[in-house]
DNA sequence: GTCTATAGTACGATAGAC
DNA sequence: GTCTATCGTACTATAGAC
């Protein structure tokens, strides 16, 4: 188990590379939201690159966990693919939050080495989940749509990712017209 | 008409911007792509302010003139379609570019506010002439979509943005399979 | 229009006391 | 585990010579 204090520098670390970016955050920012001095942060986080392998890592191990709870419950795969919403929906509310690809790929050729190991780890996770969800969604007449289920998948991840960013610069209707219009091409 | 060494800023700024991001290019960057001092950076654009604002009025002027063009020639929708999205096959070849609604909105929030205005003009303007050609070709026979065409138009933008930046993180195959599938959408 | 030089700030990171 | 203090670097921006 990890410190209280450790799991708090995460928690607002990845909120603001959400918000801002990896590039517009720093070691100050962090120790002065806990209300502590910049040098305790390096003390759990020596680089900021072990910072942000393990914001990548504690996001897939959240994902791994919804995943496998929504399949231990036997959800149906519309609740499935709404409960994937959900992280979308949830990064909107929390001030305008994109998602980590979204983040994460707009500044991916100024990360360290460590951290593009690790999105592309994250990425295929989310693609390889999703789109074994639209195939066995499509088998049981679930969802409608043409075309292999890997590149719905990718469509999906790429329209909601961009969704987020576009509703920064516009309004919320842009999210939510996404969302709806994902789900009509899938319903039909 | 501006000065060589002012357009060769404009230029090189562009690239860092959907290359690194605006929080990860600094004006050292581009005074020695140019082979000259930083201060004289400076004098063609005073404040990083400035000169974001004027990468994006360019990139709006661009396109403007782009779908006017294409406009006054009387090109068919589908032409005019695969115009647009040669912007963002050019992206994609020109060492994985985002595009500018990709850098600029996941770094929005630390945006100066001046930026933030432009960013939002040329994203409406995108969304508008968008929206204006998938009305135009829906009524023609030769687009084919449910539901409004700004709808339609908020999806596609923000499906490109996302693959330009899951492009990086993968493989270019995923930014062509958006592209297939977005253009299969609009057919049938 | 470009230069040298530098002010002023912020950053990532480390040493050593407590 | 947190602190003070500091090193070395990079950044935006400006002053003034040429």
């Amino acid at each position: 188990m990890q410190t209280d204090t450790k799991n708090k520098i995460l928690d607002i670390a990845a909120d603001l590379l959400q918000d801002k970016g990896f590039n517009a955050f720093s070691y100050h920012h962090i120790s002065s939201l806990l209300g502590i001095k910049n040098a305790a942060v390096h003390y759990h986080y020596p680089t900021k690159e072990s910072l942000g392998i393990d914001i990548i890592r504690r996001a897939r191990s959240n994902f791994a966990q919804i995943t496998q709870e929504a399949s231990s419950l036997h959800l149906y795969p519309w609740q499935q693919f709404d409960i994937f919403l959900d992280i979308y929906r949830k990064n909107l509310s929390d001030n305008h939050k994109v998602c980590l690809m979204g983040s994460l790929g707009a500044a991916y050729f100024t990360l360290p080495s460590g951290m593009q190991e690790e999105v592309k780890l994250m990425v295929n996770e989310i693609l390889d989940w999703l789109t074994q969800l639209l195939e066995s969604g499509r088998s049981s007449n679930n969802f409608t749509f043409k075309g292999d289920a890997r590149s719905k998948a990718t469509l999906i991840t790429t329209s909601l990712a961009g969704a987020l960013q576009m509703a920064r610069i516009t309004d919320n209707t842009h999210f939510h017209t996404v969302i709806d219009q994902v789900k009509a091409d899938l319903s039909n």
